[in-house]
RNA sequence: GCUGCUGUAGCUCAGUGGUAGAGCGCACCCUUGGUAAGGGUGAGGUCGGGAGUUCAAUCCUCCCCAGCAGCACCA
């Protein structure tokens, strides 16, 4: 029998039979790493214990320490696990797809009673009974039609199309556990007792599309949780605890930034407090936008729907505009027009009036524009995703090779921007043409290339999403991740040849002729709102200080005192913080807990000691100590602490020379 | 939009086939207190909307509406 050489992690190599199994190298080696294997690695590759080795190959036996392959394991195994559970309390339940997922797995089943929650422990308990029967995992590759016509005899349709999507070149494998059997690509443990019995929690039941296409069978989703090891699961759970209390629906209400009501679904009442975070960091973005070399414009939000026509959005993206009929006196005919979801074509419009030139560009205009756009009932959250938003819009028209160097200009302003607001950790995507689209591939090319060739100039990587541009043009995405770590598109950058052509955008070029100019579409946050929405839940509502809706309270420990926090708030207010004033008849033990959940960063206590020397006691929100400083020095720190971080750093580069 | 769950006071939530409760908040009174809830009294609800079953429905049934989770969508 011919005989291979296998490489061991630490440097040592010995001689095994072709076909040798990690089960039996880890046998080879002792009988307490046959036991604990779990599986291997192969030149890199994660190998099942079962699997065959036919040539020579670095190979790593794994344990549970391993917590890589360890943690896709159980949860892979679990999903078999859960699968098996299911099936044998509830027979008549067929089965889809069941992958692992970040934490833990998923499986799809088709049964026409809805799984309830009560089930759920009902299942979990089932499938720790599993596990504690130990029982082996076995593989098999099978011949195609062999796996079709098995599942078709067990009643599981959902396999048999499955299968027949699956390339013809490819092995099909089967595993057992038990006597449970799924088509599965592996690998998998040794034994069901393998998996920790208390390191796995079912969490929800949703639905979900077969295949993921809407216009398919509905299926019932069961979500699971799982991990390596008991503590890592309660750490897990306690993450998702504080997770929901940093929710910026539930921190909305608490410090009274905004609501929502059913006579506006999916648009913002703005409350004081939450329309001065608003305003605050849109005067924020406006300076540095101008700074950047914007020129800010405004554009009507109700627009007859011939310049939509004209723009393409009637026909491709009617469902989702907002149309409103008017009834015009003495007219024959109502006017039709929409409120606008989309500020391009405005844009466009002002660009067109007066004949441009190639010394014209790169022509920037931005604004804070308001759309509108009918979303779909169910993608409706809180403020994050909306029906009615306001975006820091902007459309730079450009020569075409102008394009790498406005994105880059682009890239290098967000970047700016995100980290004065405290992100640094965003990713980058980078869209590429779909197959409905529009343009030929070489003009592609160059678009894909230039907004790849931008983002490395400006030193990002991005994840590359084929197919996922628009019809237009191809796109870089910029997300940010909010508390239990859903990603939210803010930033986007696209480029568009259509758009301006389609609405007669034209620039006299050096030789007198006309060309049209490309247009990037762009913006930083994204829009205010859902923006607003991260902000609040990344500070857990402690917004940085030249945020805070309410910066500071002044409060009066007695009521002799009250005179003189009144003149503590106004000298405060005049160097531009945003103070106020607590005088009811509450103890002060009272009001610094009222204040410190209201998420106010700065409690000024003010008693007779303070009235006396012209001091206050300082109170900075989360810290438990308190610091008695005078009026004059307070007042100093706090303006200074007020400024956005544009003015912060223009004042000290003024303080500088 | 789809599947499932939920909807009771401003908020968080209990509860019952015989028209409803708590805590917080709010109002008033007492208390002037030194850094995360001082005490008392009181007001406040068409039990999401509509229809049906019933002597009687907040509770059971059906239909709507909204919220939540997930899916789909996201120019």
């Amino acid at each position: 029998m011919a005989s291979i050489s296998l490489t061991f992690p630490d440097g040592n190599a010995r001689d095994f039979d072709a076909g040798v199994t990690p089960a039996e190298v880890a046998a080879s080696i002792s009988n307490s790493l046959a036991k604990k294997a779990i599986s291997a690695h192969v030149d890199g590759t994660h190998w099942d214990l079962q699997w065959p080795i036919t040539e020579d190959a670095k190979i790593a036996i794994n344990t549970m320490k391993d917590e890589e392959p360890a943690g896709e394991l159980v949860r892979h195994d679990l999903a078999h696990i859960m699968a098996r559970a299911v099936q044998e309390i509830w027979p008549d339940t067929q089965v889809t797809i069941g992958p692992v997922i970040e934490n833990g797995w998923y499986y799809d089943f088709d049964r026409a009673e809805p799984f309830t929650p009560d089930d759920l422990g009902l299942i979990e308990k089932k499938m720790k009974d599993i596990i504690n029967l130990r029982e082996p995992v076995r593989t098999e590759v099978w011949e195609r039609d062999r796996a079709i016509q098995h599942y078709q005899d067990a009643g599981e349709p959902y396999k048999v199309e499955l299968i027949e999507s699956i390339p013809g070149d490819e092995p099909l494998r089967m595993y057992w556990h038990g006597d449970w059997q799924d088509l599965c690509r592996g690998p998998h443990l040794q034994h069901t007792g393998q998996v920790p019995a208390d390191a796995f929690k079912l969490m929800s039941i949703a639905g979900a599309y077969w295949r993921g296409d809407s216009d398919r069978q509905m299926l019932q989703r069961i979500y699971g949780v799982a991990f390596t090891g008991k503590e890592k699961l309660k750490a897990h759970l306690n993450m998702l605890e504080e997770a929901a209390k940093r929710d910026h629906r539930k921190l909305g209400r608490e410090m009274d930034l905004f609501h929502i009501q059913e006579v506006a679904r999916g648009q913002i009442f703005w409350h004081p407090n939450g329309w001065t975070v608003y305003t605050t960091l849109l005067d924020y973005m406006r300076r540095m936008q101008t700074r950047d070399g914007y020129l800010e414009v405004n554009t009507p939000e109700v627009v007859e729907r011939t310049l939509w026509e004209e723009s393409g959005h009637w026909d491709k993206y009617q469902e989702n505009m907002f149309i409103v009929e008017v009834d015009e006196e003495h007219a024959r005919e109502k006017a039709i027009n929409a409120l606008k979801p989309m500020n391009c074509p405005g844009h466009v419009q002002v660009f067109n009036q007066g004949i441009k030139s190639y010394r014209d560009l790169p022509m920037r205009f931005c604004e804070f524009g308001s759309c509108h756009r009918y979303e779909p009932s169910g993608a409706l959250h809180g403020i994050m995703r909306v029906r009615g938003f306001t975006q820091d819009d902007g459309h730079i028209f450009c020569a075409m090779d102008q394009i790498t160097d406005e994105s880059k200009k682009f890239i290098s302003f967000l970047a700016t921007v995100y980290a004065d607001l405290g992100f640094t950790d965003w990713t980058v995507k980078l869209s590429t043409r779909p197959e409905k689209r529009i343009g030929s591939d070489e003009t592609w090319d160059i678009l894909e290339k230039a907004l790849g060739d931008a983002c490395h100039a400006a030193g990002h990587d991005f994840e590359l999403l084929p197919g996922e541009g628009a019809f237009y043009g191809p796109k870089l995405e910029f997300t940010l991740t909010d508390a239990i770590g859903r990603n939210w598109q803010c930033g986007t950058l696209q480029v568009d040849t259509n758009m301006p052509e389609r609405l007669g955008a034209q620039y006299v070029a050096p030789d007198g002729s006309k060309q049209t100019p490309v247009m990037l579409h762009r913006a930083t946050l994204g829009s205010f709102e859902r923006f607003i929405g991260i902000l609040i839940e990344e500070h857990a509502g402690k917004l940085p200080f030249w945020l805070a809706p309410r910066q500071v309270v002044v409060a009066s420990i007695v009521s002799e005192a009250n005179d003189y926090v009144e003149k503590v708030a106004e000298a405060l207010r005049a160097v531009g913080v945003r103070a106020e004033t607590d005088v009811r008849n509450e103890k002060i033990n009272y009001k610094v807990r009222e204040h410190s959940v209201g998420k106010v960063p700065v409690i000024l206590a003010c008693g007779m000691r303070e009235m006396e020397d012209d001091t206050v006691t300082v109170r900075r929100l989360g810290e438990k100590q308190t610091s008695v400083e005078t009026l004059e020095a307070v007042k100093a720190a706090l303006a200074r602490d007020a400024l956005p971080p544009d003015l912060e750093a223009q004042m000290m580069a003024a303080a500088a020379e």
